[in-house]
DNA sequence: CCCTGATTCGC
DNA sequence: GCGAATCAGG
């Protein structure tokens, strides 16, 4: 991926907009956070320093001139995100308006903490700070200002936790048996 | 461990 | 110029 001059607009854009470095490279897709991070120093965007001026305090720089990184070194598979998100949002309204119509049949089940099943707790995370690992299920009503999402451990790829799995990938027919 | 940005330096 | 590796911090 190169930095066209539209990936770098956005690139400006996002960050001028608070977005951290790994949000923008997922926007932008193809790209790592240090792909991003790297970028911006470049482009002398203004960083996110630390007001005051303290800096760090004694930073040894870069320790080792030593081969630091072994010539057989394989790449990393990265996240092998087709960029499945387009542009703007993270979930896709096709994504959001199914999602949003499973909870509103299923969620009200209580938590009362006991026994093995039930992990309705989430994290109120921000659409910010999901990855890879966080529970995708949205919470609340998207156009409330308390909405947010679940943000539980989802196993591996799943973009649900263990929980949330469990309704979103039931068949329509029963879960209208279940109701 | 998850995440954040910052820096270095081989490519 | 690019960005992985690494560092430093929350």
């Amino acid at each position: 991926m190169n930095w066209t001059d539209e990936r770098v607009e956005k690139l400006k854009k996002l960050w001028s907009e608070g977005l951290s470095a790994s949000q923008i490279a997922a926007q932008l897709g193809g790209v790592s956070r240090n792909a991003v991070i790297g970028k911006v120093h470049r482009l002398n965007l203004p960083g996110r320093a630390k007001a005051g001026g303290t800096q760090t305090a004694s930073r040894p720089k870069r320790p080792a001139a030593a081969t630091p990184r072994p010539s057989n070194f394989a790449a990393r598979p990265v996240a092998a995100r087709p960029a499945a998100r387009s542009a703007g949002n993270a979930l896709t309204k096709e994504e959001i308006d199914a999602d949003f119509d499973m909870q509103s049949a299923q969620l009200p089940v209580p938590a009362n903490g006991n026994n093995g099943v039930v992990v309705p707790m989430s994290r109120k995370l921000e659409l910010t700070q999901l990855t890879e690992r966080t529970c995708k299920w949205p919470i609340g009503d998207p156009l409330n200002d308390d909405f947010h999402f679940c943000g539980n451990e989802s196993p591996d790829n799943s973009p649900y936790c263990t929980y949330h799995q469990r309704l979103a990938y039931q068949p329509s027919a029963e879960r209208r048996r279940m109701r």
